[in-house]
DNA sequence: GCTTGACGCGGACACGTGTCCGCGGTCGCG
DNA sequence: CGCGACCGCGGACACGTGTCCGCGTCAAGC
């Protein structure tokens, strides 16, 4: 073995140095081509993109940013993966952005970690970072605080009522309202709250919705729910539904409508109600939130609310890209998306 | 609030050497800091952490890498994010990645845009390259020959039969016997495939697999099976089943057994068959696979196949950082994972 | 007050790439 | 044959960081 060249008889290419001497040219012919400069043979610029294609020797991406080329990554911080609406919306996302040639770089963002997933996002630079889902108000605040101090463009999904935060949302009050709204119209009065107690942060929240439909029809918030989610640690899925139906079923005066917070939790409650004997939407009405697929193979199907998931994207995609080269604005831009109600079989006139 | 210090008007922190200035050191004594070096007093080493803390500087990661330093970077090429196993293994992958200083670099892989994603993954110098899902094997097997040709290493999750590829993989066709295993135990001796047409590419294969656990009792497969598959473009997802379901029943015998590729379409079956005033398992058995968790919502609860995800991800991931640093070798990683039959209610004993 | 050691400083180089610039070789055209 | 245009060459510098090294400073111990 000759101690001229580091065991490498093939020579491994690691760098344009390298691949230019392969293909027999000067490492800034190379890089002209590379970079689409003119004043180049074509015969020269197809040579170079052959050895290319044959070698599969690719530039050092960091080198290349380090001079001031764009990283074209953007940080995608996840709530989880296992939120299929959050998935859906993350891909989505990736696959325009993708279209657009950036590169998505995604982290889940537990609570307490975020400082760490920012800075690493900040160390390599992304040219900005989104957040799908929900997370700590404080943390996701001081993250964002610390991004805008940065210069580094963020945008919220999915999350409404953070200070300073680029918003975009689903509207997630006028969900809930029309939900409210198709009930109501059925004569319903008394209602089961699955999952919905969390404390409005804006107006546009869940609850705000529930509230508001019932004002509207000057009916009493107190008086026409219930919610017994305090009986079990907060879930999101089918069991946790199941639960909080089973706690419903034992009260003296049942509900006549089960609005749940999720599809999961709604089809929990109906394997629940079902089990029990009652039929749905016959003896109890029930309604989902989401609109998956799920949706269409319960028996019955489920009511529930579609939330326009590739209109959010969209809307996301275009104001990340239309302002990404640009200074940050003082001005947080904020953008609610108008949900659909789905109306399935799940719901029926109240039984008196 | 407090301007206290009066250095810090309009200076944007963009390097060490800025961040030193700031601080009132050296850059190189920031470095020596940041890296962990001897020879510093607490005391200085305790001011730089804090304004790290303050200013929130992130030194920059490519000049970094370009220094020599890892990436600490694994790309992960994704069939697509819809599918609910897929992301249930990236979840926990990106997890265990994430615990040991791991950044995930997540693309999905559209036929035909290989070349490209993997380019990128090179570009950054990503440790290693992480394949989940089923891919076009031909495009695969250039992807992955091309990775070792760069001395990057890999790891296929998920898809068998690859030549020169590491793989981990689910035993599939070990769980399809033993569903079939469980019907022809229960009496069934005509089967209807829903979505299973694919021709084995290894001895892995569900068809290989069913094939199997009929020869084993000396039954004949073309005997005992049918597959519509042909009749519908190639999904997924419930409506498929629900489609092929549908002109099963329309047959004039009806199979006692119908074998699904996955829970959607089995659940989509589901729905087809109580439709048509079928009951399950009396009239009809019925079968899914992956266990997802909606498979205990349904009525009745189905007869499934675990996949072990939590071993699948935990042996990949042990194998990856195991190898990291390392050269590669020749002799390719192969491992199965062994699937677990879970009997739900909606199989019984085939009616005569 | 002197010695000594601990510690921070700042210059230097390297990593791989983009880009500028002056030089020289080659080819086409008259 | 001669001239100019074209085009590739190779040196140089910069980007931000890690690391080495010699030097200056300061305080503690005698």
């Amino acid at each position: 073995m000759s101690s001229s060249r580091p065991s490498t008889p093939s020579s491994v290419i690691r760098s344009t140095a390298d691949f230019a001497r392969h293909v027999g040219l000067a490492r800034t012919t190379v890089s002209r081509v590379l970079n689409g400069q003119p004043g180049l043979k074509p015969k020269t610029i197809e040579r170079v993109q052959r050895a290319l294609a044959e070698t599969g020797f690719a530039p050092n991406a960091h080198a290349m940013h380090l001079k001031g080329k764009r990283t074209s990554m953007i940080g995608i911080c996840m709530e989880d993966l296992a939120t299929p609406p959050g998935v859906r919306k993350l891909a989505a996302l990736q696959r325009v952005l993708r279209a657009r040639g950036f590169a998505s770089l995604i982290e889940v963002f537990p609570p307490g970690a975020g400082r760490e997933v920012i800075r690493h996002f900040l160390s390599l630079r992304v040219e900005a970072v989104v957040f799908i889902g929900h997370f700590v108000q404080e943390e996701v605040e001081a993250r964002i605080a610390e991004l805008t101090a940065q210069g580094t463009l963020h945008l919220v999904i999915d999350q409404f009522g953070l200070r300073g935060a680029n918003t975009v949302s689903l509207d997630r009050a006028a969900g809930m309202a029309a939900v409210m709204g198709h009930l109501l119209d059925l004569g319903h009065r008394s209602f089961a709250l699955l999952g919905q107690s969390k404390a409005p942060v804006s107006r546009y929240d869940r609850l705000t919705g529930i509230r508001a439909a019932l004002e509207s029809r000057g009916l009493d918030f107190d008086a026409c729910t219930r919610s017994l989610d305090h009986l079990h640690e907060r879930r999101n899925d089918f069991q946790y539904g199941w639960d909080l139906a089973k706690r419903f079923l034992a009260l003296p005066a049942r509900p006549t409508a089960f609005v749940g917070y999720n599809d999961e939790i709604a089809i929990g409650a109906l394997r629940c109600l079902q089990d029990a004997g009652l039929r749905v939407p016959r003896d109890v009405s029930l309604t989902g939130f989401n609109h998956q697929d799920i949706c269409l193979m319960t028996e019955p199907t489920l009511t529930t609310v579609d939330q326009n998931i590739e209109t959010t994207v969209t809307t996301a995609a275009d104001w990340i890209l239309a302002h990404l080269g640009q200074p940050l604005r003082p001005k947080p831009f904020v953008r609610t998306i108008e949900p659909r109600l789905v109306v399935g079989r799940s719901t029926g006139p109240a039984k008196v």
